[in-house]
DNA sequence: CCGCATCCTCTCGGATACTG
DNA sequence: CAGTATCCGAGAGGATGCGG
C-alpha cells in the first residue's frame, strides 16, 4: 500500500495519457469542456450539495442550507440553479401558501454523487495524514 | 446503467450516513478537516498541477506553468508550497547556476491522483451530456 | 531559471431587507 | 417558505519587474 511499483505508474500515466488528449494543454481554458464541466460540479459548496441529495433523496431550500452549514442564501439559490442546468439535479415546486420546493437528484446527479462520494471517503481517510504533514511541514 | 434501482440508493445512503458522521453539520465549517483538505486538493488549480505531476514523473516551474495553462507565476508557486506541505508534492532544487527546481509526486500524491483521475474520467466521459444539458435548459 | 514582491483589478460571496 | 435585490468588503488572482 506503501509502494506503488514501475507497472502501477506506467497504468496511471497511460489513462493520463488518453485524459490529455482532450485536456489540451494548448487550448484555451474556456474551450477545455472538462475543466468548464468540473468547475461547476467540483465547486466545494455544489459538492456538499450533492452529497447532502445524495443523502436524503427529497430536500427543500431551507433545509439544505442548514445542512450545507454556512452557505448563505445567495450562494445557494445560485448554485442550484446551475447544478440543475447542468442535469444534477431536479426542482420541483408546489404552488401552495407558504410554497414548497422540493430538490432531489436527477439520474445523472445520483451516478455522479457515487463517484463524488469516493473521493470524498478518500478524503476523509487521509486527512489526518494530511494534517500531519502540515504540522511537520510547518517546523521546517 | 440509466436506472438506479433502490438498493443502490440505499447503499449509497449508508456510505454518506458513514461519511456525514465527519462532515457534520452542526460544526463550524472550519472545523471541519475533510472540507479543509478537499479545499486544498480539490482546488481547479491543484487538481491540474497534480494530474500534469502523475503524466510526467519529473517537471520543473516552466514547464508545468505551460502545461497547466492559463495559470500565473503567482498561483503556480502558491499551489505547489501548499501541496508540498500537504504532502502531495515534493520539491528538489539543485544550486545550479541558473537554479533548477524539480517537482514530483510523493507516494501520498501517486495513490491520490489515481482517485482523482477516476474523478476526471468521469468528467470527460460525461461532460458532452451535461453541455447538452445547458443547452436544453437555454431554451427553457 | 525560479519565484517573490508589489500593485491593482475584479469577482465572489456575506449580510440584510424585502417580495410573491 | 423560497428566493431576489442591493450593498459592501475581503481576498483571490493577473501583470510586471526585480533578485538570488
Amino acid at each position: 500500500m506503501e509502494t506503488v511499483t514501475e507497472s502501477q505508474r506506467v497504468g496511471t500515466a497511460k489513462k493520463l495519457e488518453k485524459m490529455f488528449g482532450h485536456i489540451d494543454y494548448r487550448n484555451p481554458p474556456e474551450l477545455c469542456p472538462v475543466r468548464d464541466v468540473m468547475s461547476v460540479a467540483s465547486d466545494q459548496w455544489s459538492t456538499l450539495i450533492i452529497l447532502w441529495l445524495g443523502y436524503f433523496p427529497v430536500l427543500r431550500f431551507n433545509k439544505l442550507k442548514k445542512y450545507v452549514y454556512g452557505i448563505s442564501n445567495k450562494v445557494l439559490s445560485q448554485r442550484l440553479k446551475v447544478l440543475e442546468a447542468d442535469g444534477y439535479i431536479t426542482r420541483n415546486a408546489y404552488p401552495e401558501v407558504p410554497i414548497r420546493v422540493e430538490y432531489s437528484l436527477t439520474e445523472f446527479g445520483q451516478s455522479y454523487v457515487k463517484k463524488l462520494l469516493e473521493l470524498t471517503e478518500w478524503m476523509q481517510e487521509n486527512s489526518p495524514k494530511v494534517l500531519a504533514n502540515r504540522e511537520k511541514y510547518g517546523l521546517l
